[in-house]
DNA sequence: AAGCAATACAAGTAAAACACTAGGGTATGA
DNA sequence: TCATACCCTAGTGTTTTACTTGTATTGCTT
């Protein structure tokens, strides 16, 4: 039931580039560097999210990588959809139909429907911007601290 | 973000047993048989149970598996726990501390513990016994109609 | 006491998924 | 034209998953 590291570092990245929205592309090294990451592995989440709509990109120098909507309009839920595949805890309660013929006699299948309904919830009601705000006001809060966390 | 087959067939083994319980143990055949499984296959998952403490088991003839508890007792929660492991879907929101040092800094971090509380709430409070019901009721359903299902 | 119906346990294994790495190609601003 | 980027395909080692196989051991039944 784990998230990939995949769907963890694809969604970090896209709050970064939250943080820099409106002012010009992010390049991968720079993105890379922010999660301690090769840029190999970052670069093919980040082709993923191009591919899905999420990520525009500008070549060459100066160039790299910029949210194609305003972050606030961007669910959580469209970012990990993409890199994850599907956010389904079981193929039988995902959006594409799959067909399961026990559907209908599963013990365990009204427990999945309500499940994955929260997760949605969840995914859904949180916007990138949501994650950039808490992640700005935190940074400012350790600036403001002798202790970093906790 | 996937719940493994090993849930799967290991909460409906758990859900059958519930519907006899108080009835004598149940055989490994039996459950197995139920599901459409292999008898080796499900019984490591059983094993996984017992040790977990919530099977018991009966050996020799006219032996097999129960619930130690009432289903109404048992959380869905912890059968998966047993089952997967670790219910969390990023280990530094499991219940066992899990130093991830980036913790404070992490943008992802509200969202998954905000995720993580939902899909507990849902498996805290969905007992056996709710699992059960529904599966009773629905079969009763099904009987009652010329088309099995939908 | 024999036989059979059960669980107990350990090991092995094929396939898939995961988490990357490597290396070449193409666009573009300075 | 050169350095800085993104673009794309393949390959690869590791881990996890989903089993299978085989050998005990226990205990009711006859």
């Amino acid at each position: 039931m784990k998230l990939s590291t995949r769907s963890r570092y694809g969604l970090k990245a896209v709050v970064d580039l939250a943080v820099y929205y409106g002012e010009g592309p992010v390049s991968l090294p720079t993105l890379a560097a922010a999660q301690g990451i090769s840029e190999g592995y970052l670069e093919q989440l980040l082709r993923e999210l191009k591919k899905g709509g999420v990520v525009d990109t500008v070549r060459g120098a100066q160039g790299g990588y910029e949210l194609t909507t305003d972050p606030a309009e961007l669910s959580v839920q469209r970012v990990l959809s993409l890199l994850e595949g599907s956010t389904a805890v079981v193929d039988c309660v995902g959006t594409e139909p799959y067909g399961c013929k026990n559907a209908c006699t599963c013990s365990a299948r009204p427990l999945f429907l309500k499940l994955q309904s929260r997760i949605n919830d969840v995914l859904e009601q949180t916007s990138i911007q949501d994650l950039a705000d808490d992640y700005i006001q935190q940074k400012r809060r350790i600036l403001g601290k002798a202790t970093p966390c906790e």
